[in-house]
DNA sequence: AAATTTATAGGGGTAAACCCCAATAAGAGG
DNA sequence: CCTCTTATTGGGGTTTACCCCTATAAATTT
């Protein structure tokens, strides 16, 4: 994989020093770096952009490492964490790991200690990325399926969560209490609209999007 | 949640006052708690039986810790694994819970704590089962889909992944270069094995699991 | 070598899915 | 009032899905 030359990681640190030393480390082996003096800047820019990867130290003014680390999921940004820190102990380290840090490295370490971790970390969130993936017609951005969803009528959305689940025409007609006949036309314009070829496409498709909401 | 009452916890430890220690903690909070005293001995039970946690001593002779929670990995146990060292470091600890393991405690420790990260454990087990039950018909552990999909052929398999895209028979056999017929057989086998009544079903079913791995 | 599993194929049948068509009634909006 | 949308039902027809049963050759296991 190369595919940690397009992403960028970002360095916190308040020792300027150490920060500069983190990302020339970094930068020394084609890494993009952006480095910040503090928490409270870092999650400015992490609203905006995507980063591939953070390394954080944890002993800061102000926020500390582990205090950002609570903002980010509190934000719902979710960005593999590496926590650095020169005076942790287990029980913070494992702590940390419980929220779903990637690594905990404690200072100092070997330059390679680092570039590994980020290495580590920037691989395995691709491939989680492309993990998502995973079906090979359904692939489709998520808004396209909305798009469809919402040219449906209140009523085709009612029978479509009927048909993903597998139901029969038969038992849906008995259930929303109307002919079968009507429910087979549903399900006809179900496909059209939803531009598949059978049922079983249309539940993988929507199944595959995290399931349709039923109608409140 | 009460839950606790019904699970098992298994205690590994070759230190015979600290294993009972740890198990009269346990039980005076009304846990059910099994012993071992080598990894060895709980992994010759473990494929038997389940367990809703296991409590686990890293300095052992024989298989230690941490070996232990790699052959749980290898045969595929997923046990909520809680690890207990008197002589353990910050990277030993990172790098059992990036394994995998939910806790780490170092010797020596509260009662508390012992009770408070087994019972975590519990209920954070059950709750990752519960949270599974999101579709009506479709509530079922993941584990329960994994045991079925591993009843399939591989040629059961294949079937499969062609099935849940919602592909016809007559497409699947095409691109297999087998009669219809046999496809049909496929179908009615997987639906057999799969413990659904449609084809439509097996798709919302997979799909919302994260689907099926291709056949390599 | 014998037994079991797996892949393959077919016969025959019922029910369901899906397609193209038309039509009525109720409401919403212009 | 007229039109558009939506909900509803129907006719008639083709194709699939799914069921139950049998059967053979090859591979695997015992």
């Amino acid at each position: 994989m190369d595919s940690s030359q397009t992403e960028q990681v970002a360095v916190v640190d308040d020792d300027g020093a150490m920060r500069e030393a983190m990302m020339a480390i970094l930068e020394s082996v084609g890494i993009q770096v952006q480095g910040f003096e503090s928490g409270q800047h870092f999650l400015a820019e992490a609203q905006r952009l995507r980063y591939g990867c953070l390394v954080l130290d944890i002993r800061m003014p102000g926020l500390s490492g582990l205090e950002v680390q609570k903002k980010l999921q509190e934000l719902q940004i979710d960005v593999p964490l590496i926590l650095v820190t020169g005076h942790g102990d287990i029980e913070m380290a494992v702590e940390a790991m419980k929220r779903g840090a990637r690594d905990f490295l404690t200072k100092p370490f070997r330059d390679q200690v680092l570039i590994d971790a980020v290495q580590n970390a920037l691989t395995a969130a691709h491939e989680a990325a492309a993990a998502s993936h995973h079906e090979d017609d359904l692939r489709m951005a998520n808004g396209e399926l909305q798009a469809r969803l919402s040219s449906l009528t209140p009523r085709e959305r009612e029978v479509l969560t009927y048909v993903v689940k597998g139901m029969r025409s038969k038992q849906i007609a008995a259930e929303l209490n109307i002919a079968l006949k009507t429910v087979e036309e549903y399900r006809s314009r179900l496909l059209d609209k939803m531009k598949v070829r059978s049922s079983t496409e249309l539940a993988s498709l929507t199944a595959a999007m995290g399931g349709i909401h039923p109608t409140p």
